[in-house]
DNA sequence: GTGGGGCTTCCCATCGTGGGAAGGTCAAGG
DNA sequence: CCTTGACCTTCCCACGATGGGAAGCCCCAC
C-alpha cells in the first residue's frame, strides 16, 4: 500500500483541491480534521486524499457543499441505503436541468436578437430596444 | 404622460427591482444617483424606471453587472454602433452555452449512474462508486 | 400629536474561492 | 551552526449579487 501521510501542499496538489479549500471544508465540518504533526503540520493519509477526491469530483458534478455532506455521510455509512443517494442525485439533476432551461431560454432569445441585429455601423439594434422595453415571455 | 417622480419602494414594484438593489446600483454606479427630495428621500422619474427595467431585463437574460454597464453605456449612446451591442450579446451566448455544456455534462454523468442505481434497500450503489473513484471522463 | 409605514444609512451574512500578511518550520548547503 | 528558500500556520479581506435587520428620521392620515 502507499505512502504515509503527506503535507497539505502534496494533498492538494495530489487531489486537485486547494490547499486553501481543504483548510474550509475543515473548518466547515466537510472533512474531518486532519491530523497534525508535533509543530501543527496538517498530515493527510491516504483515505483523506480518497475523501478529498470526492470532494472534488462531486464539486465537478456540481453538488453544493451542503450536498457533499449528505452524500459523505451516505459513503460512510455501510449501511446506507442506494435509493438515498439515488434520489438526491436525481434530485441535483432535476436542479441541473432547471438551471440549464433558465441558460438555455436566455441563449435563445439573444440569439434570435442578435439575428435581427444588422451587426454593422448603424445603430439600430433590436437587443437594445428589447432590453429597453421591459420583461416579456420571449419568442 | 405620465406621473412624476416616485419613492424608491414605488420604484421597486413598478421595476420589479428590490428597493435594497436599486441603492446597490446606484452605489456602485451603474445607474446615475437618483434625484432626492429635500428630507432625502430618493425620487425616480419614469426615464429612471425605464432604465431599472433594462438592468432588471438584462439580469434575467444573465448578463452580470460589469455586462449591464457596458450595455447601458450603449444604449445612452445614441451613435452606438450595433455591432457592439451584437459582439456583446454573442459572446454572452456563447458565455451561457458553454456553462449549459457543463451542466448538461453533470446531468448526464448522474443520470448514467442513477440509471444503474438499484435505489433499493441495498448499499450497493454506483453513484458514490463513482465519486469515490475520483474523476474521470464521463461516458 | 400620535401611530404606523416608508425612507435613510450602516453593518452583517451568504457561497465558494482566492490573495496576502505575519510568523513558525524544515531541509539543504555553506 | 547559520542562512536561505520553500513550505506551513492563522487571520483578515475581497469578490458578486442579494437579503436581513437595526437605529433613526419623515410623512400622512386620523
Amino acid at each position: 500500500m502507499s505512502a504515509d501521510a503527506v503535507t497539505i501542499g502534496e494533498a492538494a496538489r495530489g487531489t486537485g483541491v486547494s490547499a486553501k479549500m481543504i483548510r474550509y471544508y475543515e473548518e466547515t465540518g466537510l472533512i474531518a480534521p486532519a491530523a497534525r504533526t508535533a509543530s501543527g503540520y496538517r498530515l493527510y493519509a491516504e483515505s483523506d486524499l480518497h475523501a478529498l477526491r470526492f470532494v472534488r469530483r462531486a464539486r465537478d458534478l456540481g453538488f453544493s457543499v451542503e450536498d457533499i455532506r449528505a452524500l459523505l455521510a451516505l459513503w460512510h455509512d455501510r449501511a446506507r441505503a442506494s435509493a438515498q443517494v439515488r434520489a438526491l442525485a436525481l434530485s441535483h439533476v432535476s436542479d441541473l436541468r432547471r438551471r440549464i432551461e433558465a441558460l438555455e431560454g436566455m441563449a435563445r432569445t439573444l440569439e434570435n436578437l442578435a439575428a435581427h441585429c444588422g451587426g454593422d455601423a448603424r445603430p439600430d439594434c433590436p437587443i437594445l430596444d428589447d432590453l429597453a422595453a421591459g420583461p416579456h415571455s420571449d419568442s
